[in-house]
DNA sequence: CAAATACATAAGTAATCACTTATGATTTTG
DNA sequence: CAAAATCATAAGTGATTACTTATGTATTTG
């Protein structure tokens, strides 16, 4: 999750994810910042194991391995869980106000 | 993404989030910093509306709200879909070369 | 009403972070 | 083989961050 909390790094991230493979060079064109810089985002995403990287001549391509997003959704689950589950108890609360207003009704 | 980078905040929030509704003085006793600490990662959750207050005499209940979580998770399940679509085209390219094999083993 | 409780804010600090420029390592090209 | 190209690493720097202690502000209690 730290990996990702840098926009700059997010950016770059979102661009290896969509395009199937990408250079430092192609990145650094669209980065606002200076192509260490890149490369030093790339180290911390490898690290993260969010990218790997495939050495090709004096190229370097990097693909994302969405596969280690895994741990972060199932993170969220978690909480998409509970956030339902209010919900749901709320709809109930509700149906039983419901209920209760229409014996009240009944009785006048 | 930011406000639950870090771990500390993370803990506090996930504390906040099984519970109904927590104090400070509650969530200061599991966390492993100062009270002040704890109040000012409060501060960055509810500024990136992850909790929300209430003050009831000289408490302050801090519950979630996983709600703001959906934008991640929208984010998330984007990537979630890049993910499956390469399993599934190494699936097809798999199954096709299953075929491939059949047939050449019919050749002999 | 004075002391205690619960929390927030202020101020200061060490560590971390994201960036820069400079340079190194390797590979391709003319 | 020298020059160019591609990328990584080193070193330095300003900004941000996560924490601390000290203090302020309400509110409750004895």
């Amino acid at each position: 999750m730290r990996a990702l909390s840098d926009p700059t790094r997010r950016a770059i991230f979102e661009r290896i994810a969509s395009s199937r493979e990408t250079s430092v060079g192609a990145l650094t064109q669209h980065a606002r910042v200076s192509q260490p810089a890149v490369s030093q985002h790339l180290k911390t995403l490898l690290e993260a194991r969010l990218v790997i990287a495939r050495r090709e001549g004096r190229n370097t391509y990097y693909r994302a391995q969405p596969r280690s997003l895994e741990p972060l959704a199932a993170w969220l689950q978690q909480y998409e869980r509970i956030w339902t589950q209010r919900i749901d108890r709320l709809d109930s609360y509700l149906q039983d106000m419901q209920r209760k207003e229409k014996r009240r009704a009944r009785k006048r």
